[in-house]
DNA sequence: GGCGCAGTGTTATGAGATAACATCACAGAT
DNA sequence: ATCTGTGATGTTATCTCATAACACTGCGCC
């Protein structure tokens, strides 16, 4: 992903500093909380973080060995909802990608801004939900999970092109 | 869709003489816009009016011929993209399925109700579009299709169960 | 009647995800 | 220390979802 447009943009992904920051901080809640942080789940979690921007399951399945060894697919739809299960990383539908979550973790709805240009995506604290969640009760609705997702283009991609 | 579970619900799939009004609105609407109104495009449309549920593309392509002769994959995905251009058809991306718009179709922004005991949906008008267009506005974001879509229980599936 | 375009038919393949079953690692009980 | 159950992993195979590519057709248009 993210390479549709050839325009410049300033973000890149984060730096390997941040990503073991981030590594490291899921890995002790994790544990804290009696759960296992196990080697494919931190590979899966570094490879999310580090990409900083959705990612195809099947890219995270090649990109899985630091040798270059690919995975087998179970080990990585195992680890990618294991870690949705726990809040750090988010299916965009819509796309059909994986991406870590930028909102602290923990389990909770999201809502992204995709853009068609670049990939970058931005997770935002779901507004929304709050409004679906009113229609939904007066339709009698409970609900328990929303899959919330705007495609459109971002500042830069708006300026280039 | 629509067997996970097995107690009672009241409303059913619509009958014969709506799917052929349904049918003959969009035919007629289409065509006094110019375009094509073809056999693929109207049989894809009749067995997703006819179903009053998502259903899933190979569900359609299997049901394809009025004989049992089921239809090839491209037939089917092209009438289904040229439904959702036209704003009659809509995919739901958490389940992969696709479902006939029920709020009168054109082009429009839509929102879904889903229960994931029965299968029923409900397409509800985008109260939450505006919500998402404001914080994509503050975020900088031009956004240009969204895809909102909540899971949980419908009435009928609260109260049984 | 020849051009161009939108639609279709057909074959093949690419991409996304999971079923099923064997094996392994580890915490807690005895 | 060892047994034992549970959760995690390895491995093979398969299933589901979707599209690429190319030939052909019907039709409006000049």
């Amino acid at each position: 992903m993210g390479d549709a447009c050839h325009h410049h943009h300033t973000d890149g992904p984060p730096g390997a500093a941040e990503v073991e920051r981030a590594l490291a901080a899921a890995d002790g809640r994790l544990t804290a909380e009696g759960e296992r942080m196990t080697a494919a789940r931190l590979r899966v979690l570094a490879l999310l973080l580090g990409a900083g921007e959705p990612v195809k399951a099947y890219d995270l399945i090649a990109r899985f060995g630091e040798d270059g060894q690919p995975a087998k697919p179970p080990t990585v739809y195992r680890a990618l909802e294991f870690l949705e299960r726990k809040g750090l990383a988010h299916r965009i539908a819509s796309i059909s990608a994986y991406v870590a979550c930028t909102s602290g973790g923990r389990d909770h709805a999201a809502a992204f801004l995709i853009c068609d240009c670049c990939g970058a995506t931005q997770e935002v604290s779901s507004p929304v939900a709050g409004d679906l969640g009113l229609v939904a009760d007066a339709a009698g609705y409970a609900i328990e999970r929303t899959t919330i997702e705007a495609h459109g283009r971002c500042p830069a991609c708006r300026i280039a092109a």
